[in-house]
DNA sequence: CGGTGTGTTGAGGCACATCAAGCCAGGTGG
DNA sequence: CCACCTGGCTTGATGTGCCTCAACACACCG
């Protein structure tokens, strides 16, 4: 199994873009600053241009879910109804553009085949967020770093050929996005790396260097320990 | 936190009946009965009318994972895009209506704005999602049962007062479905009886005695163990 | 130089899984 | 009618994976 952003728009050539100006509604982020909050009132959703964001749920207890990364082409903010369902913000510098829901609106009314599309979109995120659920509750914390590392490495075509990959979350962001403590991922990651199958070179990155033992390790084959 | 259904259809009017006959599609299902498997071409979706059907993945080396009950009322495959994403059966006997995915384009192709509502729905089911996800990775076994229970609870109207309420699925089923085993289920259901917060008459039923406690156990509120 | 934020490593405990019995209701055949 | 089996559920004993608490390493910065 392996992980999925929220929604990639990737193969999509942003069909809601029809009648806005060609450079419009495009925004930088700092790190850390917050796209939107739970309980905004939706204005659009956002593309991701470059950068990335993270999506998460804090609890009145404290305890904080991450529910998914966004990376470059991915879209995020998509699908919340009235209201955003949790909370937006950048890991680092980060560009996005933002779609008012006005034009997403107006180009299903114009082409009623879009909907289609975006509702498979939809689907899409359901079927991220099962994996996610499956993630959290089937599996071992080697299991769940092991996949979430192979998602990141997925994520950068041929990035797999011992070249440093960008990890740019930290380890507490790591760790609430899998339901571990930081301690645990990191002491996995650790594993791993003495393992031979990752490489930590330097915060921020790391360098795969045994892909098949990786996704062995993500799919919990019974014969590896 | 309250886990709702996949996706209710409850407050809407059913708009994708249109143009279909008015008892077309309806299906009985026997006990264990397949509604449609992983992998089967989507032709459509389905209302439950009566009984229940449990939405499941199960893994290669064995591991099942319930992702949703649905009750009647509720619709169950929804924006699979072209395969099913997961296993669909009965629970017991069970009355479902199909909803061709001709008829719901058709209908999308008619009356745009539909497009809106059905996108909300698809949000709905991954705000769901959302909330198994936390329910799975963020809450203690007490926690999940007691949140199970409630939710169960509060799908019938006044069913707090004191009477048996149904509880359609073994205690495999809601291991599977909350990411325990039975044994553990099954010690926390006893637990609960014996702090007099429900009650077991038999198999099948349990009855709410202590609607607020419950609450409290399912929201993890710190004051109670 | 101390201070702070991030990550690593170690020791110990606990919640839940695992393994193993036993209970109970319902069904079936003698 | 009883004897026996079966499936679902409960209960007990034991093991273990991850969390908790704690200390330390390291880079960066004023």
């Amino acid at each position: 199994m392996q992980l999925s952003p929220i929604a990639s728009a990737h193969d999509t050539q942003t069909p809601w873009m029809g009648g806005v100006a060609s450079n419009g509604g495009v925004r930088v982020l700092d790190a850390h600053e917050v796209l939107f909050r739970e309980g905004d009132e939706t204005s659009g959703f956002y593309e991701v241009l470059s950068g990335a964001v993270r999506a998460y749920k804090i609890f009145a207890d404290g305890r904080r879910q991450i529910v998914s990364f966004a990376f470059a082409g991915d879209i995020v903010g998509f699908g919340h109804g009235e209201a955003y369902r949790f909370d937006c913000d950048a890991l680092g510098t980060t560009r996005v553009r933002a779609v008012p829901k006005s034009s997403l609106l107006r180009a299903m009314r114009e082409r009623p085949e879009l909907g289609e599309k975006l509702l498979e979109l939809a689907g899409g995120q359901v079927a991220t967020m099962q994996d996610l659920s499956i993630l959290l509750c089937r599996k071992s914390a080697m299991e769940r770093i092991a996949t979430f590392l192979m998602t990141m490495a997925m994520r950068h075509p041929g990035g797999t050929a011992g070249q440093a990959l960008p990890l740019p979350m930290c380890r507490v962001d790591i760790a609430d996005y899998l339901g571990l403590t930081i301690e645990t991922v990191s002491r996995n990651m650790t594993r791993l790396r003495a393992m031979g199958v990752i490489d930590l070179p330097a915060r921020g990155s790391f360098v795969v260097r045994d892909l098949e033992r990786l996704r062995e390790l993500a799919d919990g084959d019974e014969t590896v320990h």
